[in-house]
DNA sequence: CATGAATGAGTCTTCATTCAT
DNA sequence: CATGAATGAAGACTCATTCAT
């Protein structure tokens, strides 16, 4: 399903994805009829066979897309700060913010772990986000600045706050921004540093 | 579709919950059809109609179910405990064995958050939860044991580690309980005290 | 798809396959859709698929099964004549009467021929055909009553002499039986003795 | 659909009728899409509808056109041969030649029999040839080298032999030439001499 | 002439649910 | 209680055909 695409091509792919992402979350994957998609854009069925091959393979271009826009977003944020333990801050707080500003991803992520076919690319992505977060653990450390530990378990412990967090408070309810992330940070660096 | 039951016909439900709770686990709920329930178990279509009134049905009251088994679960293990600290640790270690083994929850609760019918009940369930979770922090709290922050925002982290942890080493590699469990405590108890 | 199926189920499956058997001749295979089959008899789309796991499996039934009652009915006229070269007279016509009744089955062999799918199936029920010709054939070489020579191709030929009169003449034009039955046989005979 | 081509336009057209024809042959007419055979041919859909109305209409042109070519074949082969029995060898021998040659299109003409919109044309190509066989039967007769006969339906059980052997043996095995020809030619020699 | 894009009716197939026996 | 059978709406996907550029 590789085609050349025209401009116009490659716009209409790129608003198939978004509606699609925005169903998924919504009603969740199964639910979402192909022809919701199409009916939403107002363009036929046939639309959607020609920029995709399945509706398996359209989540699973959304789920590679969307978490490189995520990755992009931190290392933009983090720029080239030096000091690690400020790294992992501002990378816990670009997450908390483009999850917030993209809550529909983070509903199609929790899906997308829970059948096999998704799942492998889920953990593709994911294991590029902790090896993110390890590489600044490990400069900690090498720094003195936070105990000897496995760099990658404590990763996976800020991971595992700042999902909980961004779903209990930005979702569930309509909390402010700061308050949560303030505290996800405080934790995952008391939890880090001891 | 509340019925008196016979032993044997409790048996027969319990059986398909737990029959259903491993394939939905395995293949997701959408792409296991009733049928395929019944056929594992060898029965009728006409058994699954008779406890549960719908697919939809069965999954709450799996989830229901499962989060009893949980609680219970944990309640043991807590006993009467009278540190709120160690409380905490027990919680987390129990909650930690028991996904251990029963990993196909894990999968069903991250599913049915994604589905607004399901995520209801989840949302629920997850209440109790941290209620009890933050039940241990307010005494520590008070006992002057962990800094005075709000209880309810460190109890969701802890839920978070816990659940990335158990998710992480547990399901997608195998490794052995004690040493991710040991970090998930050191890490929760290290974010609550500072 | 094997189910263990009552009487009423066996009556079914029989139905689906006659029905589908002749509009398939009329129309086509791919012309025809599996709802034409199911409206036709007046049931619900879901019978089709209790019965047969798809459209080409269908055929393939078809084909087996109306090639073995072909045969049956060879065998039958046939019965125990001791003569090798009326054997093949009597085959002959009891062929051209089956099709004539059967003209359904005419088409539908013929599509077959087409796609390999089918055309495997065919190729296995013409080998029986076949096998069952070249026996008489040299019963009749051993007793000196025809030309040595090579069984098979000489089968080949009777067949292909019997096929082609019978579409010409029963299904395209609406020819008596006896007249082309009996040019058929002395064709083949001939052809055969020299 | 009658335009009028220039020399690159006849190519096109041709292109496009060969690959069809090969595509149709091994996999049937419905089967093969358009968009097969134009991604064959690396040109775009528009191509296809400059050239032709409809796949329809393409199959009917190519059927029409690879009879007039078989047709072509047996002229050159007959030439004035002035025995109508070597005429109707050489006319034998000549179908065989060019049907191995052109195996795809005995496919092609077995489907093409199978749906009436493309019968009629096979008909009307099938009346041709066997007017053809006729007339040197007819010969045959008058100069007293065959029995008196219905000419037409030996003619048919010619065309039933040849056509039958070209697929038993040329198509299905891979036989050489010669042994099945000649077989051919005697088994229907003998058939029509007695 | 040619192409990429679009259309949308039509196809096969699935499946939750119901029901006669 | 249980089963084999039936229902039919709904879903994913296809494809002949058309059209703007």
């Amino acid at each position: 399903m590789r085609r050349k695409l025209t401009q116009r091509g490659r716009d209409r792919r790129q608003q198939l994805m978004d509606c699609a992402a925005e169903l998924f979350a919504e009603r969740g994957y199964h639910p979402t009829a192909v022809a919701d998609i199409v009916d939403r854009l107002g363009v036929g069925k046939g639309v959607f066979y020609w920029y995709f091959s399945s509706k398996e393979e359209l989540l699973v271009e959304i789920l590679r897309s969307s978490h490189h826009d995520l990755r992009r977003r931190q290392q933009v944020a983090i720029g080239d700060e030096p000091d690690p333990i400020v790294r992992i801050e501002l990378g816990i707080r670009a997450s908390m913010t483009w999850f917030r500003e993209h809550r529909h991803f983070f509903n199609l992520f929790q899906f997308a772990a829970t059948e096999e076919r998704f799942a492998a690319v889920l953990r593709s992505n994911e294991q590029v986000a902790i090896a993110d977060t390890v590489r600044h653990i490990k400069d900690a450390i090498v720094e003195g600045r936070i105990a000897d530990q496995d760099p990658e378990v404590v990763a996976q412990a800020v991971v595992g706050v700042v999902e909980q967090l961004t779903r209990a408070y930005f979702f569930e309810r309509d909390e402010p921004d700061e308050r949560v992330a303030n505290a996800a940070v405080s934790f995952c660096l008391r939890g880090l540093t001891g």
